[in-house]
RNA sequence: GGCCCUAUGGUCAAGCGGUUAAGACAUCGCCCUUUCACGGCGGUAACGGGGGUUCGAUUCCCCCUAGGGUCACCA
């Protein structure tokens, strides 16, 4: 076999080699230990928690080295390409802070070893494919869909591996004039590589995550070029990241069972290696069962998902650091006020088993990343969402923007603050009884008798007086508790419940629903001091006129 | 089904041959408290099973089991 004249029939218009793109995109020249990474996500248009999961780990790993983070988009399935998607991914990784320093943005592109949307680096990949072909490395084969589709047929009735192989790589050997010929009659055709892997042979390959593992070498004859000459992944990975220069390549777990085949293509093509670094995939309980996270089935772990709860940037970082190393939350306890980039970034502290995703530590890491925060701080994170998800409670709360970093205020500055807040949109659920317009009176008292409940409420308008300070105003709680038969010690009251029928929890139980509705609110007084006279008046009287 | 990965409480997880097997979230109880919270203290709760190796295995090896992943001209 002529391969010298095969590939010259193959690629006419290739006139470039693999020495011409070495030199093109040299060795980066950085310091030692300086790592450059990627993400490389395919614009589906669906960014999900787990892109993020991955992007954090590049961005943590190339930005504390001192080294490079590149975005290169994988659009090699124009069938699955949505429009926009591109601008989606940047837009959604920048609002959660990362920024890449190197590679595709929303205008063009940035760095000298682009371009970094594949589908225009169909000369390069043709390159290379050019050159296994004529080392004899690579192949056209002719076979249709439905001839795959046969040979998967009769293996699976023989029960043995599926797949273009051995005696089943039918066209591996073909001579060239019968290439020629179909070539000439316009047969399309894919680019296969030529394995020469033994299925009893293991390759021991080094994981950052993982350590050593073995696995055995690849005996597909895989596509390497589609039929319209754009790379697979697989060959679109080997090109990309050797001449990106890329030292650490982070994804997701499920690509171990293919690590075979990049193995094989690094090696024939004489590249050297990355660091693989193979995560554990993110998790959900379905049905009593943990599974992969899926874009089909989980909405709900899309990013914009997040955006539209109103999560902090902050917390979801915070999260993904504590479950992505194990010693990050250790540290985050000593260093409670430092900078999450401080803290060292270690790919073998990441765990090995799929993490279930937990909504409930990632509400509690929310609730003390927002207590952290100033009220000024507080109310700029919730008008932002507001002015977004939310424009009638941005115009309220724009409106009233003192009032409302007042009640943002309540209970922050002590040294234990309160921590209400998981959320932007559960911090209007939160304090939405501040405003008029959403103020709900509620009339259930839960156990509470109705006329204890008039009785005490009509004290309590007629002896309020609002210039009262706190202590004064307590006092009165007090006196109005006593004359309704209860008791102002509620440590006597719990002893003995029947000897009191209720007490001073009771009275300012009825206070606080009358006042915002809702049996879990701040202070009262505190309360009372921001509504204003008036409406405090109002709301009692409501709810003494709804019983 | 083949191959690969994984395996400590409900969840996230320390541990890396000898420990009373940490810690966090969740949960429960108590305390603090004028309410709601915050907070403090304490409780319940784990090494999947079987073989080895060893004086000694949660830790090392093998098998089983379970869960997950993957077997495309998708990434």
């Amino acid at each position: 076999m002529d391969n010298k004249k095969l590939a010259g029939l193959l690629f006419p218009n290739i006139d470039k080699t693999p020495e011409y793109y070495e030199e093109k995109y040299p060795e980066r020249g950085l310091e030692k230990g300086a790592m450059v990474t990627r993400l490389a996500p395919s614009p589906t248009g669906f960014i999900h928690l787990g892109n993020l999961f991955g992007a954090v780990v590049d961005e943590r790993l190339a930005s504390q080295s001192g080294g490079v983070f590149i975005l290169r988009i994988e659009d090699t399935d124009a069938k699955r390409e949505v429009e926009g998607a591109v601008e989606l991914t940047i837009s959604t990784m920048k609002h959660f802070g990362i920024e890449f320093t190197e590679g595709a943005t929303s205008e063009g592109e940035t760095g000298e070893y682009g371009p970094y949307r594949q589908r225009q680096r169909k000369d390069i990949y043709q390159a290379f494919a050019k050159y296994l072909v004529e080392q004899g490395k690579a192949y056209p084969c002719f076979c249709t869909e439905q001839d795959l589709e046969d040979i998967r047929e009769q293996q699976k009735e023989a029960k043995i591996d599926f797949g273009y192989y051995g005696e089943w790589a039918k066209h591996r050997d073909m001579p060239l004039e019968e290439i020629e010929k179909n070539l000439a009659e316009g047969k399309e055709y894919v680019l296969r590589f030529r394995s020469e892997g033994k299925k009893d042979n293991y390759v021991k390959v080094l994981d950052g995550i993982r350590g050593e593992i073995e696995v055995p070498e690849n005996i597909q004859d895989v596509v390497i070029l589609k039929s319209d000459g754009i790379p697979t992944y697989h060959f679109a990975h080997a090109i990309d990241d050797h001449l990106m220069r890329v030292t650490h390549v982070v994804r997701a777990e499920e690509w171990l069972s293919t690590l075979p085949i990049h193995v094989q293509l690094f090696d024939a093509l004489g590249f050297d290696k990355p660091l693989y670094c193979h995560t554990a995939q993110l998790m959900k309980v379905d049905n009593g069962n943990k599974r992969k996270l899926s874009k089909r089935k989980d909405p709900e772990l899309g990013l914009d998902y997040y955006r539209q709860e109103g999560y902090t940037v902050d917390a979801v970082w915070e999260y993904l650091l504590t479950i992505l190393n194990s010693n990050y939350e250790a540290w985050r306890d000593k260093n409670p006020d430092a900078d999450r980039r401080e803290f060292k970034f270690t790919t073998d502290k990441m765990t090995k088993s799929g993490t279930l995703f937990d909504i409930m530590k990632l509400n509690n890491i929310s609730k003390d990343v927002i207590a952290k925060m100033t009220a000024e701080q507080v109310y700029e994170g919730l008008s932002g969402w507001a002015k977004e998800y939310d424009e009638g409670f941005h115009d309220v709360i724009s409106r009233a923007e003192d009032k409302t970093i007042k009640i943002l205020n309540m209970g922050r500055n002590a040294k234990k603050p309160r921590k209400d807040i998981v959320t932007w949109s559960q911090c209007k659920e939160f304090i939405k009884y501040f405003y008029n317009e959403y103020f709900e009176v509620l009339d259930e008292y839960p156990g509470i008798p109705q006329d204890k409940i008039k009785k005490i409420l009509t004290e309590y308008i007629d002896t309020y007086n609002h210039a009262d300070e706190k202590n004064d105003w307590f006092e009165k709680v007090k006196v109005i508790t006593e004359s309704a038969g209860y008791t102002t010690n509620t440590k006597e009251y719990k002893e003995d419940p029947e000897k009191f029928g209720g007490s001073i929890i009771e009275v300012t139980t009825i206070i606080r629903i009358a006042l915002t509705g809702k049996a879990n609110a701040p202070d009262i007084w505190e309360i009372q001091q921001i509504l204003g006279k008036e409406d405090t008046m109002k709301r009692m009287q409501d709810a003494l006129n709804k019983l």
